[in-house]
DNA sequence: CAAAAAGACCAAAGCGCTTTGGAAGACTCT
DNA sequence: AGAGTCTTCCAAAGCGCTTTGGTCTTTTTG
């Protein structure tokens, strides 16, 4: 059943048909009512890929996913991708995975701006200056980041967490509580969140006149195994720190396993705090000692920038506006005062 | 620059143009050279949405993702996607994700198989004659199912693992070690995977005149949390289990965690095998007793069922061949003789 | 009461590609 | 030399929708 069987039998034009189903005024609200009638009972679905000829607009959301044999795919997208999903699912929206070679995106970026094969885009995990980020800008497709990426000239949309908050929240708890000696487990520091988290957890420790060492900072993938070895490099050291925060909750697994591994225990001999994204399959209260945390839910940021993104297509968002959510702070019994 | 253009540029119709771009034979071999020369230095790309128009084909695979507020999607989605990533990329194939309520995906295939959204389909975490896999049969659009579906009457495509024989396996080695009292700590039991897991234990404690007892099969949603309880009503048990068989890496992480509870140990009260995925981010060789398991990489079927999609759509397989990969048991120190 | 405005509808021209059904010319065959 | 065959190319008809630029009534306005 298309347009042109359907306008036959309601002895109406395709025009006017159309422009019925599609809500424009010029159309006599009576017939209107038969044309959305008669389109339900014969099960009348507009072919899409007619309509996107016609109008470019294809009710897609794109996301360009870099890939290769050493690329690994980051956990936390599933989740992500859970609340996109949620959201996108109400309003008709499908998202489109755009596989590129890690190391030239910006070929898929332009292919698929060039073809029109999505409406927006969103863009996540960015680095400082992220060219992503500077080309979809001059592309003039519609996106939101996911995080930001700072030293641009210009403002862009995005949607971030406040991560130097988060761990400036968390160190100045563990100073607070006597702790001096402060590391820090972090992910990939050529990534924004990374450099927030550190310069976040600087902050507090210069607002006591302590330092973050050359040799308490590890800036790592973010797996259990990352997680162990810099653990074990840190307490290892000569003056090992008494308070660890970490970037993610796979890597306080492996954190707790080496304080086990040395004999040492939490929060007796070490305080730590981990970033958790909130996974349905791994929560901090469940660790063998009870995780505290800087929490904020990756699903939820999923589903709103899906909003934001639908917003933007529909012409109801416009302009450069980020926005930054707060962090919780919840502490449970993984940290204490300094030893000794 | 579209066709028109390009063509009017040659002074050639559109039709040799397209038919030379297109590897149509009756073309002179020169026309075609100097059309594809042309193309090439003018950076001409047909237009998809037009070309999807004319002949119905998007160069895209579809994923009815299941989505809701309860819905959490499962963390092996994510090896999965790279490794159909790491295909779909060389093939310039895109992955269209289309978000559906969980409790109604009929709708949603429905739709994307009326509006010819996409190429061809997988189905991933199927049951006993799970209607997915009935509804895309009948729909006749070209599909793979990532596991199997037992209980139709027609044949259908898949690539499964040998959960059956995995488990088998790994019962097997149990029982030679004089284990009698064996326990499951399984996924949900409505899916394939977890049946047949379930089914190659049984079969291979019947062989020794054993059998799996109704106290001792727990079937819960793979998370940390879950492993954590259900082993813990395992060991609690009067009779309690010398050896658990666990059917993901992440529940394990909670076994673990249940026997450090109680003051056991792994080898020594209670073996241990779970079976891996191939996380890049928790391996069980990193376990603080190194995790026997069996193995199969979920990433390599990602990219093994984009290859059989992509052949699909070209016509290269057809039937409904389905494949079963062998899994590997790889054993290490959580597996010992039963106590006692 | 004529002129202007508003309301309701339509024919046809795109959107950019593929594909059908020739046609013109060169070549082979009897 | 005339009939058949290739080879190479083209004009035009879709694919199914949106949108432009009307027309024909009916209503409002000065």
């Amino acid at each position: 059943m298309n347009l042109k069987q359907l306008s036959h039998m309601l002895a109406l034009s395709q025009t006017t048909v159309s422009r019925a189903l599609n809500g424009y005024p010029e159309v006599n609200e009576e017939t209107r009512r038969r044309v959305v009638d008669a389109a339900k009972r014969h099960g009348y679905r507009p072919n899409p890929s007619a309509r996107r000829l016609a109008t470019g607009k294809t009710g897609m959301i794109g996301y360009v996913l870099p890939t290769g044999a050493s690329v690994d795919i980051d956990p936390h997208f599933v989740e992500f991708l859970s609340g996109l999903g949620d959201y996108a699912r109400s309003h008709e929206l499908d998202l489109v995975l755009s596989p590129a070679d890690a190391d030239d995106q910006e070929t898929t970026y332009r292919r698929i701006v060039a073809n029109r094969q999505v409406d927006a885009v969103y863009i996540s995990s960015p680095r400082p200056a992220d060219r992503r980020v500077a080309l979809v800008n001059t592309l003039g497709i519609p996106f939101i980041v996911h995080g930001r990426s700072d030293g641009f000239d210009f403002d862009y949309p995005f949607t971030d967490i406040d991560n130097e908050g988060a761990f400036h929240e968390a160190a100045r708890l563990l100073v607070q509580l006597g702790h001096r000696r402060l590391a820090l487990i972090n992910g990939d520091d050529r990534e924004t969140f990374a450099i927030h988290r550190e310069r976040g957890m600087r902050r507090a420790l210069a607002a006591r006149g302590l330092t973050l060492g050359e040799r308490h900072v590890c800036s790592v993938t973010m797996t259990e195994e990352n997680g162990y070895r810099a653990a074990r490099r840190l307490l290892e050291q000569s003056e090992p720190p008494t308070a660890i925060a970490c970037s993610s909750l796979i890597m306080s697994l492996g954190v707790v396993r080496a304080v086990r591994d040395l004999g040492l225990t939490i929060p007796g001999d070490l305080s730590l705090i981990a970033h958790d994204d909130v996974f349905p399959w791994l929560k901090p209260e469940n660790f063998s000692v009870p995780l505290s945390t800087t929490r904020s839910s990756i699903r939820l940021a999923g589903a709103r920038i899906a909003e934001r993104l639908a917003a933007r297509i529909s012409g109801l968002e416009e302009g450069a506006r980020g926005e930054v959510w707060p962090v919780d702070l919840v502490v449970r019994g993984s940290v204490a005062g300094a030893p000794g």
